[in-house]
DNA sequence: CGCTAATTTGAGTGACTTCAAGCACAGTGG
DNA sequence: CCACTGTGCTTGAAGTCACTCAAATTAGCG
């Protein structure tokens, strides 16, 4: 939580192309860079809690997070992670709401905290970026529908196996196939929606089927089109 | 789908507190009035369908929607319900996707159609109704978030007492307590993300506890209490 | 300091239970 | 008469509990 001895450009990290920030001008830039305030956060610390309000948002400009809820019981449900370029905790400050998931470091991250009176200034001086933010957000309500099915109708054989898919989509995979994230049995339980020894026995299963290779928390996706087959994906 | 005889106003509809359409001043109000067209679209006909690209979008003057995604074997996922005032399929257009729910009404609709053209005019010109688009959106997502913790986390009959208190809230009761939407127990059990014959065990199982009444589709909440506790809505 | 000892944390297994899906069939009512 | 509701029964998927084992952390202590 400390102030980072390195502090990222807005202009450098507007240049990915993910960023919501690419189509600012340059002296928008430089007020976001005046407005920003950088900390480097260490893994396993907490960025925001669910339920908290927030008088700003968070870009990241590296490390890796979960954005999960709290369940019955404490049983975290989570619903997206973060990495490089990607915004948190948008969504409660448009909404004018109370922050609806926790932020937790998964890899030690640096984070741009940017207050909610530049973003609002900025949707209402420059309607590109404007759309640009309701995109994002109709995008990732997309998204949430989708899960939902997901969630409500597939096994979770089926949805183990897509969630695999789509983390080599978010962390990509290394040239033998090993995907880019650690994650613990129980954190891929609570993507899933599901027990963590139902997806210990589950990923067994599937090395048994050689779909996936497993060392430690290394898991290596073998047979892509065999998992895009069990998550039946394209119904 | 033929055209209607009496033509909402959009004036009129505007004085409604839940349109986003509350912010706009009278020449823009004036300009969808002219844009907009309107038809009565009877019980059962489809409005647009998941998949499908659509060049405007929707807002309910009269009638009651579902929409839903069809999942696996054809089976409906309800994600949410669409009366006076609601505007859909506005997800797809702001995200430039494809529809990914299907539009089917349950009570005789009058709909008026709002070319994109119209709603990007306005998201440029009137950063008041972007934000209020913005905060829909965004508001609706959370939604989903909380849907997405619901159905992984819960037990069928958790849901269930949630979804008929959440029938409550978009819906109504009359003074005896009976919910003022008519749906089969099928699609009930698409809401809820089960099958139909656990909604009727479910439901006979409610009424033994006095905790609802039934008499065919009418359902009657005689102890909000009682399935709020079921519900663990506040955990 | 360095080197065990003690504790914690996560992975994995097996036995058991339970919830809910699926199937078949019988009413019922618009 | 067909779509919807309701019931009984069976089966299977997945949750729960109880435990072992290995690795990683931390504490203790000469």
């Amino acid at each position: 939580m400390k102030n980072t001895p390195h502090i990222p450009s807005c202009e450098e990290c507007a240049r990915h192309s993910g960023t919501i920030f690419r189509m600012l001008k340059n002296d928008e830039l430089d007020e976001i860079n005046y407005e920003k305030r950088c900390s480097v956060y260490k893994k396993g610390s907490i960025v925001f809690q669910e339920g908290n309000r927030t008088n700003g948002f968070f870009c990241v400009n590296s490390g890796i997070l979960k954005m999960y809820k709290t369940g019955i019981d404490g049983k975290e449900q989570i619903i997206r992670f973060a990495k490089k370029g990607d915004i948190m905790g948008y969504r409660s400050i448009l909404s004018g709401e109370a922050a609806c998931t926790t932020a937790k470091v998964l890899e030690d991250a640096v984070l741009c905290f940017i207050p909610s009176k530049t973003l609002f200034n900025l949707v209402k001086t420059n309607s590109e970026f404007s759309m640009e933010l309701i995109q994002r957000t109709a995008h990732e309500l997309g998204d949430a529908n989708k899960y939902i099915m997901n969630i409500a109708q597939k096994t979770v054989r089926e949805r183990l196996a897509e969630i695999l898919l789509l983390l080599k989509d978010t962390f990509d995979m290394d040239s033998s196939g090993v995907l880019q994230i650690n994650l613990t049995r129980e954190e891929l339980a609570n993507i899933v929606g599901t027990a963590t020894e139902s997806v210990i026995r589950l990923l067994s299963e599937f090395k048994q089927d050689k779909l996936i290779a497993l060392n430690g928390r290394k898991i290596a996706l073998l047979d892509v089109k065999g998992l895009e087959r069990i998550s039946s994906m394209y119904l």
